[in-house]
DNA sequence: TGACGTGGTGTCGATTCGACACTAAGGTTC
DNA sequence: GAACCTTAGTGTCGAATCGACACCACGTCA
């Protein structure tokens, strides 16, 4: 079962730079490879495109099956084509980054009998192939996009507290956020809803919960609306 | 002289979408196919990319060879993955988009015996393959673009009035602006810099040229900075 | 019941923003 | 050369936005 074609073309991958929020710090999913090249080392959950399947269904397909990470938000974010990056042969790697619930997608480890472990963005191990660039530029696109597009929420529950999504703000820019300033933004984009609901279990004033108007938001987006923080 | 792989695997192409501005309006460079499918039809310039070239190094050779053009500015846009996009069988497009100076780039017409033709983008013809979409996406990300990045100069000559470089905001983001914001705005960049020379051969007052200071820009942006309009 | 920890709220000065109209200069025409 | 045509070039002011900043409220726990 092979293939035979007039002229040769490189190998196409997806690789997925997948973000997770948890107490202390923006995360990323790496997965131990097992195999050479680079045996043993970290890489970024990944793999070839199949025939019959779109870009995006391979990133996804590849999330699933090597993470057990199902419906995420998720992005194209560059494609990588230098000649040798692949010390194999010639391997062009789409690329994309997911963000998500932590709190709800706590990772499949030892996946097929792969090893999969969340690092902390500025303390991540040294990396198979080119896939520290990649993380890099995944992290420059997200601090860049979370400013004028709602995905903080996606690194949230869908109930949340403001505290939470400031600290969201502040993770992924790396710097501190004023908390009144904050919460006027917020408050004057208009798409955070105010439940009837106080976060529970906690040693202290209980926090009101909100959640996101995703509705609201697509209808005023298709109308030219910026969000922006 | 033919290739077998192990597992089948999708063609690997790149498309550029380049523009260029005259003036009357923003304009996208098309190529006339020959062959089918869709031959007679408009469409992007591109090609194959060859194992021994990076994807950049392939839409930079495509737009030598197809349009004669050459050292423009030149950034990917996206990666198009649909399995239905090309009728012949799976082809995978990284595309690019590309802003040349089209005072300077009179482009060659009918190149290698095909029909090169720039067209103003609110009057395309119907195109090749998914191609209306990726100039769509190429507009979108120009306009989002030219708003913090000093991308419009690479559509004007070296020197260039206030007023040229007010046309390239207005016609790249599709709706005018205020002269004297406009040149307060730009002015408090500080990365004009004001000429001894004025234009020539004009009916009218002369105005002063001006010259980006890309130097002083490289350096300012490494510290940070962002340019803004 | 008091201490602790986090939740939640408003003001003010500085800055930025957008709206807005006239004179200057140079070439053309009669 | 006078009138005219066309574009160049320039400043103000009120509105909106921004960032800096501090205290009381509420629930838990000892």
């Amino acid at each position: 079962m092979s293939v035979t074609y007039r002229y040769p073309r490189p190998a196409l991958a997806v690789d997925c730079v997948v973000f997770g929020l948890d107490e202390e710090d923006l995360k990323v999913l790496l997965i131990r490879r097992g195999v050479d090249p680079f045996a043993g080392r970290w890489a970024l959950p990944g793999g070839f495109v199949r025939l019959e399947e779109t870009l995006d269904e391979a990133a996804r397909r590849e999330l699933r099956e090597e993470a057990g990470i199902e419906k995420v938000y998720l992005e194209q974010l560059y494609t990588f084509g230098a000649v040798d990056r692949d010390p194999r042969e010639r391997v062009v790697s789409v690329t994309y980054y997911a963000l998500v619930k932590l709190s709800e997608h706590r990772v499949r480890a030892a996946t097929d009998a792969r090893e999969a472990a969340w690092f902390a963005i500025d303390d991540l191990p040294k990396l198979a192939f080119d896939h520290e660039t990649i993380v890099d530029k995944a992290i420059t696109r997200l601090r860049g996009k979370v400013r004028y597009a709602p995905i903080g929420f996606e690194l949230l529950p869908k109930k949340f507290t403001l505290t939470q999504l400031q600290r969201v703000y502040e993770k992924v820019l790396g710097y501190e956020l004023d908390k009144r300033n904050f919460r006027k933004k917020v408050a004057a984009t208009g798409l955070l809803v105010e439940l009837d609901e106080v976060e529970q279990d906690v040693a202290h004033r209980a926090a009101r919960l909100y959640t996101f108007d995703e509705k609201t938001y697509r209808k005023l987006e298709k109308e030219g609306f910026l969000f922006e923080i």
